[in-house]
RNA sequence: GGGUGAUUAGCUCAGUUGGUAGAGCGCUUCCUUUACACGGAAGAUGUCGGGAGUUCGAGCCUCUCAUCACCCA
């Protein structure tokens, strides 16, 4: 059956990769022929993920990875899975419901909608994992993992371990005290109505507005404001009863808590200490907040001073923090403007004695605050803004200032205008947006759960410190401890539902609440308890929290706290609720129950657990082992773990690579990995981000479709250089498309000489020079192959076996062996035959781990084979033990003579197909003996006629300065000598150029002293060389002009 | 504002202890010679972003400027 014109990719590659899945090939541990292990652990695509350009980058190169260190022998794990990315994918099923009229979220529960979200996993969360198939990706797909296999609601198909692993990290990280709530000021996404971390928050620079408004000083205080230029000239002086404030926000205001100004600020100083008014809300409640100093305000920024409005902005949240000053939170969860709390004039009273020291405050009573007044309580913040905005300029507290405009008059002529307008500055502001949910971020002041990042970071630091993790390239180890040596504390909880709940429990903490025991006999009587409940205080109260992997065990935690109390209640039985509110019900029911019934056993404390989900990247943390079936002590977490090398996008180092080495760590004392590699982002042909808005998305398997998934495998591994940016363009995937159908054309060329294809050939004992060379830069190939793969140069790995395949095999080996296997020696033949299978099959096996489609194919087509090529063995000779110097000397000889003579052809215009004699002066033995032995091949690819030794070159010939010997082509007549002799002056002009390069730097005595042996040899060399060729071309011009 | 990196042929990029620049694509010319036109042969194109310094010698090291990109504020 003769060999197809071109490899049809299409129709190839499913039948292959079903034929690999189907023979187990990719499996642990397949074609495992010694001990050492080898493992990669996939970074997780979202469940929700599609695949994208940067994955198949990514995977590309794990991909070559592990197919290199499979054919190798090692035991190797390529580890598979998905994230269950929380927000991505609550998003994704919510507008599912909405899309096929289904009830909200909100409206059908929270375990009802989990439902949900499992079954829309099932039916559409292996895309990507059918899509990374289509580039070849060779992982263990039977042990595809996720990080929400084994939650609670998960149905069958899902048992898995992760959460337990998460679980059990949390309640271990918990006890050691490294996980901690608090009260904080997080990005909170008014959309998804939850915190995301700062990793999750884009700054994008939009147009913005700074407003200047007057906050009065209280009581008609006055000062005198005097501005000065940059020499200390007096530029303005006058006397105010304000004090100039810029805002970008001024919906904001309601919550200031103080003004602030630089310490050093002349300006200001005969203020600070007083109060000011903020200009907004009813005239009647009008708060006065203090004047202060911080380092934070810029003097040089808008009047320099600034209001501090700590639980709505993260500087202002670090200098309230420092002063002291309360917090005051405006907005609920969706962003819109408290409507909460007791009536507006009774908090500013309060609000206003809390800065007259009249009241004392404390984090839980500022909570509850809204200072909110009526007239904008509910609105959205933007609504509020703009009402806030207009109701102080109506006030006339906006800072003022003129404008001039040019208008037409009611005679239509031309006039100048000048109005006093509000002082409102256009200018661009970074503003904080949700990644996911593309709304502006608010600050928001909640409680969160953290990890106590400062306490595990120093492992992972000094594990790329002292070389145990290299991350390649360097300039993201740099990176690396900025970010770790700056850490902020890690916000783990989110308010959502798709995720690991938080395994902690919280009870009313009744020590607290006055359960106590006045008459101090170990005892509470009716009277005591029903006080407590006659007072209503049980919900405003603190809580106590523990945690647990299962509620059985949180339960005796209680317990122990229960103990303590006074009778009856230290005999109390731990119950679950669902929130704080039925704990608080179902405790005064039973107590009142025991008012009338005296019967302790039925006396329950009812705990309530945290509603909140962990943040999705700190089960991804867990990655390394959790997919090895951590917590439990499995084979395969002894063997596999710690894994060898991630790669991944240089954007999620801090997301994720930091994470996973500051949880394996923590919880396994150890490096997940011992390498690093980060690649950027692809982006398109002209270097920019691909985006759906810009339309220059490409579409890794519409690639694959076009030009096959080994085209794009082998562009991806070119543009691989450690460091570089990645810019795909259409042109160069068609160009390794093609180098592709060049390797299919090599073996349709063995079929096309019939030669056998056994399969399975050793390396044959050769006597042929051609043969021996090809040995050699085989050889040479595999090592620059290994060695380029083992420093992560996957460019230079796949360049080297381009230039081999097809500058080396098909351009001259396959050309060579022509005269060869038409010829009549047998022996030579047969040995040529074995020579080009045997080449042939060793451009398979290192061209596989890059394009793994086409070269099993190949493979397929011999005889027989033990194995496919995907576990064929890796050959490890080496050029020392390979490479024939003289050999190697001889065909570069012919090849070096046999591009000479076609260039010197082309360039005199010798017709292609002519046949020309050709001279040679002065050969000697071993150039004699270079030409017998080869001057079949070259009179064949050089297409001559002939060979003549003579004493003298004829005018108007063309010479060929070779090593060993000069050879001539004699032209007389057949070129153009004006034209020749321009060319060979050009020639000539190049050369001095080198010339004098040369000569300048051996003529400097400096040189020769302090250059090394061999630097000063190679060039004396090179000038030998030079001037040679010189002579020889002025020889040659000298012919020519005679001849003219 | 801080950090990181980039700037080399028309385009996309290599260039690994500093020794005098390479590849692919594109382009020009020629060739349908029985593996391959997704091919073959030949060819042209670079003050290596600007400037300064170290050195016998700098694309590479140092400083500086410019432009761009990304990350973090």
């Amino acid at each position: 059956m003769a060999m197809d014109k071109t490899f049809d990719a299409s129709a190839a590659e499913k039948r292959i990769y079903d034929a690999w899945e189907a023979s187990d090939a990719f499996k642990a541990g397949a074609n495992k022929s010694r001990d050492e292990t080898f493992t990669i652990m996939i970074p997780p695509p979202n469940v929700t993920g599609v695949l994208h350009v940067g994955h198949a980058f990514n995977n590309t190169l794990q991909d070559i990875l592990v197919r290199w260190k499979r054919m190798q022998g090692y035991d190797t794990l390529w580890q598979p899975g998905q994230d269950h990315a929380g927000i991505a994918t609550q998003l994704m099923v919510e507008k599912k419901l909405a899309a096929d009229g289904l009830p909200k979220r909100a409206e059908m529960g929270r375990d009802a909608f989990l439902e949900k979200v499992w079954e829309w996993k099932a039916e559409s969360g292996g895309t990507i994992i059918e899509q990374l198939k289509r580039l070849g990706a060779s992982c263990d797909w039977s042990r595809n993992a996720f990080t929400m296999s084994g939650a609670p609601n998960a149905p069958e198909g899902e048992e898995g371990n992760f959460h337990d692993a998460v679980i059990k990290v949390f309640v271990k990280m918990y006890e050691d005290g490294l996980i901690y709530r608090g009260k904080r000021l997080v990005n909170w996404d008014p959309h998804f109505e939850t915190a995301i971390s700062d990793l999750e928050v884009e700054n994008i620079e939009v147009d913005g507005h700074m407003w200047h408004f007057k906050y009065p000083l209280a009581n008609g205080a006055t000062y005198t404001y005097i501005e000065k230029d940059e020499d200390g000239v007096t530029i303005l002086e006058e006397e105010r009863d304000y004090i100039s404030i810029a805002t970008t926000r001024p919906e904001t205001m309601l919550g200031d808590g103080a003004v602030a100004v630089h310490p050093s600020d002349e300006r200001y100083a005969s203020i600070v200490g007083k109060l000011c008014e903020i200009p907004v809300g009813p005239k009647a409640q009008r708060r006065l907040i203090p004047i202060i100093t911080d380092e934070y305000p810029d003097k040089d920024f808008g009047s320099g001073a600034v209001k501090i409005t700590g639980a709505h902005d993260f500087n202002d949240y670090q200098v309230a923090k420092r002063g002291g000053i309360p917090m005051y939170a405006l907005m609920d969860t969706k962003g819109a403007m408290r409507a909460d709390g007791r009536p507006y004039a009774e908090e500013a009273a309060t609000a206003q004695a809390i800065v007259n020291g009249e009241e004392t405050f404390d984090e839980a009573k500022i909570a509850a605050m809204n200072l909110v007044p009526e007239e904008y309580r509910g609105l959205d913040r933007f609504d509020a803004r703009t009402r806030v905005i207009a109701d102080i300029t109506d006030e006339g507290l906006a800072v003022m200032h003129d404008v001039t405009r040019v208008e037409k008059n009611d005679d239509g002529e031309k006039v100048e205008v000048t109005e006093t307008v509000p002082y409102v500055e256009a200018k661009k502001i970074m503003q904080p947006f949700g990644d996911r949910s593309k709304v502006v971020i608010e600050p928001a002041l909640t409680d969160q759960w953290f990890v106590d990042t400062d306490k595990i970071v120093g492992p992972a630091l000094d594990a790329v410190k002292n070389g145990d993790v290299t991350i390649m390239p360097e300039s993201g180890e740099k990176v690396f401890y900025h970010w770790l040596e700056n850490i902020e504390p890690w916000c783990i909880s989110r308010q959502l539902w798709w995720g690991h709940q938080i395994p902690v429990w919280y009870g009313l903490d009744l020590a607290s609440h006055g359960f106590t025991d006045d008459e101090g006999d170990g005892a509470l009587d009716i009277v005591e308890m029903m006080g407590l409940l006659s007072r209503q205080t049980l919900l405003d109260g603190n809580e106590q929290h523990h945690a647990a992997s299962t509620f059985d065990d949180v339960k005796d935690q209680f317990s122990n706290v229960m103990a303590k109390l006074p009778i009856p209640l230290s005999n109390a039985r731990v119950v679950e609720v669902a929130d704080k509110a039925t704990a608080a019900h179902t405790l005064a029911e039973c107590l009142a129950q025991y008012a009338m019934d005296q019967d302790p056993t039925k006396l329950v404390y009812p705990v309530w657990r945290d509603a909140d989900v962990l943040d999705t990247w700190f089960s991804s943390g867990l990655w390394p082992f959790g997919t090895l079936g951590w917590p439990e002590q499995t084979p395969e977490l002894d063997k596999y773990f710690p894994g060898d090398v991630l790669i991944t996008g240089q954007d999620i180092l801090f997301f994720w690579v930091a994470r996973m080495m500051m949880m394996s760590q923590a919880v396994e004392g150890e490096n997940p990995f011992h390498t690093v590699y980060l690649h950027q982002l692809v982006r398109d042909e002209k270097g920019e981000k691909m985006s759906k808005t810009k339309g220059n998305v490409v579409d890794p398997l519409v690639v694959v479709d076009e030009f096959g998934a080994d085209a794009l495998r082998f562009t991806m591994a070119q543009m691989a250089a450690l460091g570089g940016v990645l810019k795909l363009s259409e042109d160069r995937i068609k160009g390794y498309r093609n180098f592709g159908t060049k390797l299919w054309n090599a073996f349709s060329f063995a079929e096309h000489y019939e030669i056998p294809n056994p399969g399975d050939t050793s390396m044959p004992v050769v006597s042929q020079t051609l043969n021996k060379w090809i040995i050699g830069e085989t050889a040479k190939v595999r090592e620059t192959v290994d060695h380029a793969l083992t420093d992560y140069r996957f460019n230079d790995a796949a360049n080297a076996l381009y230039a081999f395949t097809w500058g080396k095999v098909c351009d001259w080996y396959l050309e060579f062996s022509k005269p060869i296997l038409q010829g009549d020696d047998a022996a030579a033949k047969d040995e040529t035959q074995k020579t080009l299978r045997w080449v042939l099959d060793q451009c398979l096996i290192l061209l596989h781990p890059i394009k793994p489609f086409i070269t099993e194919e190949l493979w397929g087509l011999a005889d027989s084979r033990a194995k496919m090529l995907v576990h064929a063995d890796w050959p490890t000779y080496t050029a020392a033990g390979l490479v024939d110097a003289e050999a190697d000397r001889e065909m570069n000889w012919v090849i070096n003579l046999i591009e000479s003579v076609r260039s010197n052809r082309a360039q005199t215009h010798v017709p292609a197909g002519a046949k020309v004699p050709l001279l040679v002066q002065s050969l000697d033995a071993k150039g004699q003996s270079a030409w017998d032995n080869n001057h079949v091949l070259i009179q064949r690819l050089a297409r001559i006629e002939s060979l003549e030794n003579v004493t003298d070159f004829p005018k108007g010939c063309v010479t060929i300065p070779m090593d060993g010997g000069t050879f001539g082509i004699p032209l007389e007549g057949l070129i153009d000598v004006p034209e020749e002799i321009a060319r060979l002056e050009k020639s000539l002009g190049k050369l001095a150029k080198e010339l004098g390069g040369l000569r300048g730097r051996l003529k400097n005595p400096k040189f020769v002293e302090s250059a090394p042996e061999e630097v000063i040899a190679e060039t004396r060399e090179n000038l030998r060389l030079r001037e040679d060729e010189e002579a020889q071309i002025k020889a040659a011009i000298a012919r020519l002009q005679e001849l003219g």
